[in-house]
DNA sequence: ATAGAAACAGTACGACCCGTACTATACGTC
DNA sequence: GACGTATAGTACGGGTCGTACTGTTTCTAT
């Protein structure tokens, strides 16, 4: 029952608010709700919703139980400590500057032609806004995911920008390219 | 002089972009100009300007020389190989999806009051655009720096766009707050 | 000329993180 | 009850990260 020494990450304090929001849950409701939920600003590979509640609880933040049969599913629950690190963490308002990774900025100073990057990119946004417009119709009628609404909210605006940026950084086909 | 194979990573890309457009340089000259061109879209720790072009000629696609006596400076430059992993990468239209990650979204899905960030948030962008258009002045005038003018470019748009959402978001103060 | 401070340049290192590939369980259905 | 599909979970090792640290050069004052 010993707790070792762990560092909290973002990563960490991320599936601490996550399950400060759901109770209690399994690694694969985690996933689905992140997926709804901080997927745009935090992505993390599906691993991390195993890899980093085990690592919580053998930091002593989070506890967990299993199930003894099928698939032996563990769930996972913030402790006195977890809850107490995810509120010292979210009052403190020091938070690292947003980092943004784009590999096609970094095709085009490759040498890329930038024209062929357009409009894929403006589908994606366009998809990626119709899917956090439909969870956040799917989730605002329930009070419990209020917060999630905040964020989803903060993502729709995201990628409207990011399409009107689109649409500012392409060049008026005049006739003149080539 | 045997390679080993390694995995190429859109990190590895972006250090052979970069000495491709330097001709040749040593770590401490890459990370100079990093911060003057991708660090925007594609920020990686400073130890990544010594660890990863070291990988890279572990894997031939750089050469190295090292100074004798001093710092003992090492200079790379592309091999034949590291030119054509290079263009063959930028020729492919596929480009992973964008990433961002931003902490401050976290913490306000974490309970903290949003009003607490955004004034830092707009200084930091603002701050950010006045950077940026710092190094687009130094740098447009040099025909050698044009593909960094790009990535310069499309970073002020995109500080700008995300200086318009904060102020979007920003509840208008009507008196109701509190 | 030389000590000390400041700026510049480079390295060590181990915990953490990531993508890929894979395995296992449950459910539907014929 | 065998098969296909969706759901759920694990293994693994290379890559990445931040921190702390060391070493070199230049500057400044005397």
């Amino acid at each position: 029952m010993k707790s070792k020494s762990i560092r909290l990450t973002s990563t960490s304090y991320a599936l601490l608010a996550l399950l400060d929001q759901l109770g209690e849950a399994t690694p694969y409701e985690i996933k689905q709700a992140m997926d709804k939920s901080i997927e745009n600003f935090w992505p993390v590979p599906h691993t991390t919703a195993y890899d980093e509640p085990a690592r919580l609880a053998s930091g002593g933040y989070l506890s967990v139980s299993q199930e003894e049969g099928g698939r032996r599913r563990k769930t996972y629950a913030l402790t006195a400590a977890g809850r107490e690190a995810l509120s010292a963490w979210a009052a403190d308002p020091e938070a690292a500057a947003p980092q943004l990774r784009d590999e096609t900025i970094l095709k085009i100073f490759a040498g890329a032609d930038p024209r062929a990057f357009l409009e894929p990119r403006r589908t994606w946004h366009r998809e990626k806004l119709a899917e956090l417009e439909g969870y956040l119709e799917e989730t605002s009628k329930d009070e419990a995911w209020r917060r999630s609404a905040m964020v989803l909210t903060a993502g729709v605006a995201y990628h409207r920008k990011m399409l009107e940026m689109l649409d500012e950084l392409t060049p008026a086909d005049d006739g003149k390219g080539g």
